[in-house]
Formats: C-alpha cells, sequence, structure tokens
DNA sequence: CTTGTATTTAACCGAATGGTTTAATACGTT
DNA sequence: AACGTATTAAACCATTCGGTTAAATACAAG
C-alpha cells in the first residue's frame, strides 16, 4: 500500500486517533494506553502495531516497558493532501471563484478535463 | 462507524483519491470516472458509493448519467483533525517547545497524562 | 529459580474490503 | 418495440480488519 493510504488507513478508527490523542501529552507505555479502552490488550497491541507500520508512532525498550512516542510526520503530509481541496470547501460558487478553481486545479491537482464529445452535448 | 472514520476510510484508497482529484476538475460521469482505470466499472460504482457515503461527492440525473460531483465539506473536517497536530511535526524539539506542546496538549486533546507509580520511576 | 508484571504471538472468528463476472435496470434513439 | 449505452445489482471470492482467548516471551525483584 502507498505511504498515504497506510496513514489514511490508520486514522480510519477512533481508537487509534485516541492513542495519538493521548500521546500528544507525551510518551507511555502500552498498559497506559490500553487503560482507557474496554478491549482486550491484544487489541491494543494490534492497533499499536497498525499505527506503527504506518510511522505515526515509534517505540522504545525500557525494561520490559514499550513506551510509544507520536511521530507527526505522517499528518503532515496528510494535512498538506486535504489542503490541496481548501478551495472547494471555501468556495463561495460564484463565477470568479469558479474561474479560479479551474485555473489552480489544472496546475496542481490532476491531467486536464478534456471531456469526451457524447450525447449530453446536445443538450 | 463515526463520521471522521467513515472520511479517513474513504481517503484510504487511491483509486478513490485519484477520483476525486479528477472532480476537482469539475463533475464527471461514471465512465469518464472509470476511464484512467485498469478496473472494471462495477469496482469504480463501488468506489463512488463509498465516496458517495462518506459525502465526498454528491451525484445527479441527467439521462442515464449519473454525473458525480465533489463535496469537500468532509476533508474540511479532516484537515481540521490533522492541523490539530501542525506543532508536532513543526516542533524543534528543545525545552521551551516541550513546554508549549504540554500546555498546549492539555488544553486541547485529552485528559491529563496521571502517569501510574511504578518500578520505572525507582531507576 | 520462582513469581509477578508487561507485552506479544498464535489461533480463531465474523464482518468488511476490493475486486471479479454475469445479469438487470434505466433511458434515448431508431 | 428493439437496440445501444450508462450504470447498478447480485453472487461470488480472497484478503484484511478488529476483536477475542490462551499461551509464550522478556524482564525485575524476591
Amino acid at each position: 500500500m502507498d505511504h498515504l493510504s497506510t496513514t489514511f488507513q490508520a486514522l480510519a478508527d477512533p481508537t487509534r486517533r485516541a492513542i495519538l490523542a493521548r500521546l500528544s501529552n507525551g510518551a507511555a507505555t502500552v498498559n497506559e494506553l490500553a487503560a482507557p479502552f474496554s478491549m482486550s490488550l491484544p487489541a491494543i497491541s494490534k492497533h499499536l502495531k497498525v499505527l506503527e507500520r504506518a510511522q505515526l508512532i515509534s517505540r522504545g525498550k525500557e525494561a520490559q516497558w514499550r513506551p510509544c512516542e507520536l511521530k507527526a510526520a505522517p499528518l503532515k503530509e496528510a494535512n498538506a493532501w486535504t489542503e490541496q481541496y481548501r478551495q472547494f470547501w471555501e468556495a463561495r460558487f460564484d463565477r470568479l471563484d469558479a474561474y479560479l478553481q479551474e485555473l489552480q486545479s489544472n496546475e496542481k491537482v490532476v491531467a486536464p478535463p478534456k471531456r469526451k464529445t457524447n450525447a449530453r452535448n446536445k443538450k
């Protein structure tokens, strides 16, 4: 899976997002992270593995503890990806906006539209 | 599933992100959206259903066509969620930053750490 | 070396994903 | 009414996901 997909996938779970929120207060052990949840420790362990694979956390060793630390780099990328669409959620959808929209999207997002000529054009 | 999870889930697929990118150039029919991909039409249809459920697109009716339109509102929320962590990907990790980090995260993100007293503290 | 604590692994389960192929449906045109 | 085009629905399949319980591992302390 590509990096961005892995990141979004990891974020698509409330437990994992809560874990990241908790880690924004500083490093924590698996047990500490598990405490707020009503699920088994192995379940949390799996969530942590997903977060680790997505490089959203890193893990240390301290005796029998594996403290987790937040690593926000992928969030920066996710943020940048959504940022690309800011114009659309801020759009007022008048003529000028539509024009600027088209200008910018042709530059930044994807290949030009090149709509195929088809029956709809008769309308 | 909660709204944010649904959004991230929908974004966790390169085909769906490409469809959104295409739609940032303006509305398109299912066939037009499917053209760049080497997968079957029903597969695209399913992806569109996922995007629609996540309210990332809306769909119209025009004769036998179901034109899709980008709806960026959920992207605004996703963007806002990641924004919460900006300080972490911008952090220089010196003493002052750490202090400000703690201040802000106690206010905005989640309950205080309250580390349990345990063996590690003896170290 | 035994016990207790922290964590992971293994095996299992049901539901969801992402794809397929083969119909079915909806509509415009002839 | 029959045909062609656009799209979805149904049935199927392999894989992944998110959870469980029970067992294994790693380490510190007595």
